[in-house]
RNA sequence: GCAGGGGUGGCAGAGCCUGGCCAAAUGCGACGGGCUUAGGACCCGUUUCCUUAGCGGAUGCAAGAGUUCAAAUCUCUUCCCCUGCACCA
C-alpha cells in the first residue's frame, strides 16, 4: 500500500466525480465552515487539526445522507501581508530562513516583495495543500477578503451594523512607532511582542512658590497619603512644559518625549539637570504635607514622567534610597508613613515575613527577606513585587476615611477622587516598555482621536447575542463557558485602522476595516460567492444583499435597481436560504474570545433568527514531538513534508484524531508509525478475505457481530459529538484488537470479517478516507466510501452475555497459565486441568447480594427454614452456604448479578474446551460442583469456574 | 491579577458528568520468553508492594479534610500546571 499513490488516486476520482460540489437541492442541508487561512505562509501539520475537524464533520455528515456543503476562502485582509513585503524588502534573514522551511525558491523569494503577489501565491500553495490532505471542499465558492466583490458585502454589513447605532466614536490608546508613524501590533515589533498598555495615575504636587508642578506617575495611587518627598534623577535632564495648555509641569526630558504621542506637551525653556530640582519643595495634593525633592538613585529618565513619589513604608526602592540619604546626612526628618497594613491570620503573618524588632516599617520587612544573595537591585526588585503582591492581595487600608478597605479598592476610590478635583491624570504607559518596532524605534503610546469602535458592549445586542449563544450547540460542551465568559468581557472593539489592506470603513473612507471585524459574517457570503463572481462591484448594492440575506424589497424592483438579472437573484436567495439554516462553525480555542465571539454577535445583528449560527466546534492544537510548534524552536513540520513522509491519511488520523478536541494533539514519529501499522493491518485483513471459508456462525461469530454493532453504535454517538479521540481508539485500534483475537480462535468465517471490516472502513472513512476508499474498493465496491451510508447498529446483536462468556474464557485461560507457572516453578509436572462449575444456589446468593449488598440480611435468611428454601438451597448445605457468603462478603462492591444458569455455563465451557485446551496447551476437562470429588470444587463461582490442575 | 481548562501508574492518555465487576482501558517504553544466523517485524508473559495453585491483602489516581455501606469519581480547602486577556491575525 502506498499512500502517496493512492492519496493521489482517490483525490482525483473525487474531483473527477465532482462528489464534493454541492448545490440547492430537495435532500436536507449542512454547511461546514471553517476559519479561512491567512495567506502568508502555506500550511503545516498544525493547520490540519482545524481544516481536517471541520472536514470530519462535513464527511460524516455527507455519509449521514444530508447534503453537505464545505467551502474555503481566504484572508488577506489587514498588516502582516504587508509586513511580510517590508520585510523581505529588508531582506530579514530569519523570514527567509523561514520561507526556505517550507521549500520556497529563491526566485519567488525575490517577487513576495510585492503584498499582491504574496497574496496570490499563498493563496495558491494553500488551496494546493487543502486538496492533498484531501478536504472536501467544494473550491468553486472560494474568495479572497480582499476581492472588491467581498468588500461590496463588508461595506453592506456596516452599514447595517451603523443603521443599529452599534458603531462608535471615540478616543483609543495604542502601540505607536514614532519613526514609521504607525500603530504597531504584536505583528510588527521584534521578537512578536504585543505592546502592553496600562492606565496609570499621575499625581500633581504643587511646587512651592511657583504656578508648577512636579508630574508623578505611579501604580500605586493609594499610597499617596504615605509620601515623604519626591525622588528625581540628579544627572537626568528634566524640562518645564506645559501640557495641553492646562498648566505647567516638571518631568523628564525623556519622559515627554514619549509621553508627547498621548498628551500635548510644549517645552518651556531650556532642559537642565534633575540636580537643580533638588532646591524645590513641593505641597502633597491630598494630605497638604510639605514634601521636599530628594535625588533617587533608581530613578530612571524614561520610566513614567521621571519623577517619582517616596513611600517608604511601602516600597523598598523608596526606603533604601532614604536609608542611604540619612547616611550622608540628609533626609533625616524622614519618617516613613504606614497607610494599609497585612493583618495577620489565625495569629500567622503573611508568608514568612519576619518580625524583626522595632520594625513595623512594612517595606523594611520585605527587604530583610531579600537581602541575602542577589544584587542589591535584584533584591529589591524582589521584596517590592512580593510586597505589593502581599499588599494588594490581603492589605487593609488605616487612612481615615478607607479604612478596612482593599487595596484595590482603595486605588479605585483614590484615583477617582484625584482625577475629579483636578489633582491627578491618567496616563497610558508601556507596561512592557521597552518594546522595539521592527524598525529599531522604541514604541510609545499614542492616543488615537476620533477612533471607531464596534460597541459590544450594547446591552441590548449583548442580550441577544447571549441568547444566540444558549440556543446554539458549542463543542466540546465544556468550552461553552469561556464562550459565555467572552461574551460578558467584550466591548469596545476599534474597528478602523490606518493602514493595511482591505475595504474601506464607510464611515472614514481614510480608514481601513480591521481585519477581524471584517470577516465575521463571510460564512454567509460561499453561499452566493460562485454565482456573484464577474459581477461588477458597483452593482452590487445595499439593496441587493437586503434581498438575498435580509429577504427585504421584491426582486424585480431590487433587479432593476442594480441591473442584475433577477434569475442570478433569485438563485443567489434560494442558495443562501437553502445553505445557511444548518451551519457548524470551526475554529482554534484561541479564537473563543475574539473571532468566535465576534461572528455571534454580528450574525444576531444582521440576520434573521433562522439563520443564526447553529453550532460551533472548537480545537486545540497540535505538538510536535511534545513541544509546541513552532518558528522559534524550528519545529513546523510543512504540511507537504508530513503527507510525503507518513501518507495523509497517517497524518490525520494523529492531528485530527488523536485527541479530544479541546486539548492538543501529539505529532510524533512513533506515533505516525503506530497508525500506519494498524492502516497495512486493515488493508491485509481486507486482501485475505477471499480465501476465507464461511461456515454456520459460532460463539466467537456472534462475539464478533455484538462487538461490531455496539462499536457502530458508541462510535457514532463519538463522532457526532466529535470526540475524536474515543471515536478512532475505537474504530481503529480497538477494531485491530478484536480482528486478532477473533482471528485467535482459528477458521475465520469470511463473511463475518467482511461485514465487520466494511463497517469498520466506512466508519474510519471521514478520518482516513484514501485508505478507506482503497480498501473498500479492495472488499469489491463500485462506489465511494465517502459517499456510502453511515452503518447502522443492529442493537439485536449486542449481546452482553455473548461479551461475558468470551472474557469468562479469557479469564480462564489467563489464571490457568498463571496457575501453571506457578506449579511449574514448584516442581510439579501438571497433566491436565478440571473447571469445576458452580452450583446454581450460589448464583441465588450471588443475585441477592448484588442487588442488596446487604450481608447481614442474607445471613438471616440462611437461618430459617423459610429462608432456605426461598433461596433454593438444601437444608444440609446451610454451612457451605454461609461459609460462602462469608467469602462473597469481602468482595461484595464487585458482586454482580448472574444470568447464566449452572448448566449454561457449563455447556459454554464445554463447548469451548479444545480452544481451551489449544490455548492453555494442556488437556482440559469440565464438571459441575455438585458432581465434583475435586478438593477444589467448593471455590467454584459463578462464572468463576474452580480451576483444578491435575498433576 | 482576572477568566477558562487541567493535575491519574516510567511516559502519553481513558475513566470523573450518571460513586460499586477500577490496581485503573489503550498505546508507547522497559524487562523476561518464543521466532530468527542476527536485527526488525510478529507472538506470549511481566511491569505498586506483599502473598499465593489463580478467586487474598496493603498502599494508591496533586495534598488535606468531609459525605457515603462504598470515592480516581461527589463537596470544601490548599498547592501546582496550561491557555487567553483585544484592536493583533
Amino acid at each position: 500500500m502506498d499512500y502517496k499513490e493512492i492519496d493521489e488516486k482517490w483525490q482525483k476520482a473525487w474531483d473527477d466525480s465532482k462528489i464534493f460540489e454541492s448545490d440547492v437541492s430537495g435532500r436536507e442541508s449542512y454547511m461546514v465552515t471553517v476559519a479561512f487561512p491567512y495567506v502568508n505562509a502555506p500550511l503545516h501539520i498544525g493547520h490540519v487539526r482545524t481544516y481536517g475537524t471541520a472536514d470530519v464533520l462535513a464527511r460524516y455528515k455527507r455519509m449521514r445522507g444530508l447534503n453537505v456543503l464545505f467551502p474555503m476562502g481566504f484572508h488577506a485582509t489587514g498588516t502582516p501581508i504587508l509586513a511580510f513585503a517590508k520585510r523581505l524588502k529588508n531582506n530579514d534573514p530569519e523570514l527567509i530562513s523561514e520561507l526556505k522551511l517550507f521549500h520556497i525558491s529563491d526566485q519567488e523569494i525575490a517577487k513576495m516583495t510585492d503584498p499582491e503577489y504574496i497574496a496570490s501565491y499563498f493563496v495558491n500553495e494553500i488551496e494546493k495543500g487543502m486538496h492533498r490532505v484531501g478536504l472536501s471542499v467544494d473550491w468553486r465558492r472560494k474568495f479572497v477578503s480582499t476581492e472588491p466583490f467581498f468588500g461590496k458585502f463588508i461595506e453592506w454589513q456596516f452599514g447595517i451594523l451603523n443603521g443599529k447605532g452599534y458603531l462608535i466614536k471615540g478616543k483609543h490608546p495604542v502601540g505607536w512607532c514614532p519613526n514609521e508613524n504607525q500603530a504597531v501590533g504584536m505583528h510588527d515589533t521584534k521578537k512578536d511582542t504585543e505592546p502592553d498598555i496600562e492606565k496609570e495615575a499621575a499625581i500633581k504636587f504643587r511646587v512651592d512658590g511657583e504656578d508648577a508642578y512636579l508630574l508623578c506617575t505611579t501604580y500605586r495611587p493609594e499610597t499617596v497619603f504615605g509620601v515623604t518627598n519626591l525622588f528625581v534623577n540628579q544627572d537626568s535632564d528634566y524640562i518645564k512644559c506645559s501640557i495641553g495648555g492646562e498648566g505647567t509641569y516638571y518631568l523628564s526630558k525623556a519622559s515627554s518625549l514619549i509621553l508627547r504621542h498621548q498628551i500635548g506637551i510644549e517645552q518651556i525653556g531650556a532642559e537642565f539637570k534633575g540636580s537643580e530640582l533638588l532646591a524645590k519643595k513641593c505641597t502633597n495634593p491630598i494630605t497638604g504635607t510639605t514634601l521636599p525633592v530628594f535625588n533617587g538613585f533608581f530613578v530612571k529618565e524614561d520610566v513614567g514622567t521621571g519623577v517619582v513619589m517616596s513611600v517608604p513604608a511601602h516600597a523598598p526602592f523608596d526606603y533604601i534610597a532614604i536609608d542611604k540619604l540619612k547616611k550622608e546626612g540628609k533626609a533625616l526628618d524622614i519618617v516613613p508613613i504606614r497607610v494599609l497594613e497585612v493583618p495577620a491570620k489565625d495569629g500567622i503573618e503573611p508568608r514568612q515575613i519576619p518580625k524583626v524588632e522595632d520594625m513595623d516599617i512594612p517595606a523594611l520587612r520585605y527587604i530583610e527577606m531579600f537581602k541575602s544573595g542577589a544584587s542589591e537591585s535584584e533584591a529589591l526588585e524582589s521584596a517590592t513585587k512580593l510586597q505589593y503582591k502581599e499588599e494588594s492581595h490581603y492589605g487593609k487600608m488605616i487612612i481615615k476615611g478607607y479604612e478596612g478597605m482593599s487595596e484595590p479598592e482603595a486605588r479605585e476610590k483614590v484615583t477617582k477622587n484625584m482625577v475629579e478635583a483636578g489633582k491627578a491624570m491618567e496616563l497610558y504607559i508601556l507596561a512592557n516598555a521597552p518594546v522595539a518596532c521592527r524598525c529599531g524605534y522604541k514604541v510609545v503610546v499614542k492616543v488615537v482621536e476620533d477612533q471607531w469602535f464596534l460597541n459590544y458592549g450594547n446591552a441590548g445586542w449583548k442580550k441577544e447575542a447571549k441568547e444566540a449563544l444558549s440556543g446554539l450547540s458549542v463543542l466540546p460542551d465544556k468550552s461553552r463557558k469561556a464562550f459565555e465568559a467572552a461574551f460578558d468581557w467584550i466591548d469596545l472593539r476599534a474597528v478602523a485602522r490606518a493602514q493595511g489592506l482591505g475595504t474601506r470603513f464607510p464611515l472614514d473612507k481614510d480608514r481601513i476595516i480591521e481585519s477581524l471585524s471584517d470577516s465575521t459574517i463571510y460564512m454567509s457570503f460561499y453561499t452566493v460567492s460562485n454565482t456573484l463572481r464577474g459581477i461588477e462591484p458597483e452593482k452590487l448594492r445595499p439593496e441587493l444583499f437586503d434581498y438575498i440575506f435580509l429577504g427585504k424589497g421584491d426582486l424585480s424592483s431590487v433587479s432593476s435597481s442594480t441591473g442584475i438579472d433577477f434569475q442570478i437573484i433569485k438563485r443567489c436567495k434560494e442558495s443562501f436560504d437553502y445553505w445557511y439554516r444548518s451551519t457548524s462553525r470551526h475554529s482554534g480555542a484561541d479564537l473563543i474570545f475574539n473571532h468566535l465571539t465576534m461572528y455571534v454577535f454580528n450574525h444576531v445583528a444582521v440576520f434573521p433568527k433562522a439563520n443564526w449560527p447553529k453550532q460551533i466546534v472548537v480545537n486545540g492544537n497540535v505538538l510536535s514531538e511534545g513541544e509546541k510548534m513552532s518558528k522559534s524552536l524550528g519545529n513546523i513540520v510543512p504540511l507537504v513534508d508530513g503527507v510525503e513522509k507518513y501518507g495523509t491519511d497517517v497524518i490525520r488520523a494523529l492531528v485530527i484524531a488523536s485527541a479530544d478536541l479541546f486539548s492538543d494533539s501529539e505529532f510524533s514519529e512513533v506515533a505516525a508509525n503506530g497508525v500506519d501499522e494498524r492502516f497495512r493491518y486493515l488493508y491485509d485483513m481486507a486482501m485475505k478475505i477471499s480465501s476465507m471459508e464461511s461456515g454456520e456462525l459460532r460463539h466467537i461469530d456472534y462475539w464478533m457481530y455484538s462487538k461490531l454493532n455496539r462499536k457502530i453504535k458508541s462510535a457514532t454517538a463519538q463522532i457526532e459529538k466529535l470526540e475524536l479521540r474515543g471515536f478512532s481508539t475505537s474504530v481503529l485500534y480497538d477494531s485491530i484488537l478484536e480482528l486478532r483475537k477473533y482471528l485467535s480462535r482459528g477458521e475465520p468465517n469470511g463473511i463475518v470479517v467482511r461485514d465487520y471490516i466494511s463497517s469498520v472502513i466506512l466508519m474510519l472513512s471521514p478520518i482516513a478516507p484514501h485508505v478507506s476508499e482503497e480498501i473498500w474498493h479492495q472488499l469489491g465496491n463500485g462506489t465511494f466510501s465517502s459517499t456510502e451510508k453511515w452503518p447502522n447498529a443492529d442493537e439485536s446483536m449486542i449481546s452482553d452475555k455473548v461479551e461475558g462468556e468470551e472474557d469468562l474464557l479469557d479469564g480462564i485461560i489467563t489464571d490457568s497459565k498463571q496457575v501453571l507457572a506457578l506449579i511449574k516453578k514448584s516442581g510439579k509436572e501438571p497433566k491436565s486441568i478440571k473447571l469445576i462449575v458452580a452450583d446454581d444456589w450460589k448464583r441465588q446468593l450471588n443475585n441477592r447480594l448484588g442487588e442488596k449488598r446487604d450481608v447481614g440480611s442474607v445471613m438471616k435468611l440462611l437461618n430459617s427454614k423459610e429462608g432456605l428454601s426461598a433461596l433454593g438451597i438444601d437444608p444440609s448445605a446451610k454451612d457451605k452456604a454461609m461459609k460462602y457468603v462469608q467469602q462473597l462478603s469481602k468482595r461484595i462492591n464487585a458482586i454482580r448479578k448472574v444470568d447464566s444458569m449452572q448448566e449454561d455455563e457449563y455447556r459454554l465451557l464445554d463447548e469451548a474446551k479444545s480452544y481451551l485446551s489449544d490455548s492453555i496447551k494442556y488437556p482440559v476437562s469440565v464438571e459441575l460442583e455438585s458432581k465434583s470429588s475435586s478438593q477444589r470444587a467448593a471455590n467454584a463461582m459463578p462464572l468463576r469456574p474452580s480451576i483444578d490442575i491435575l498433576s
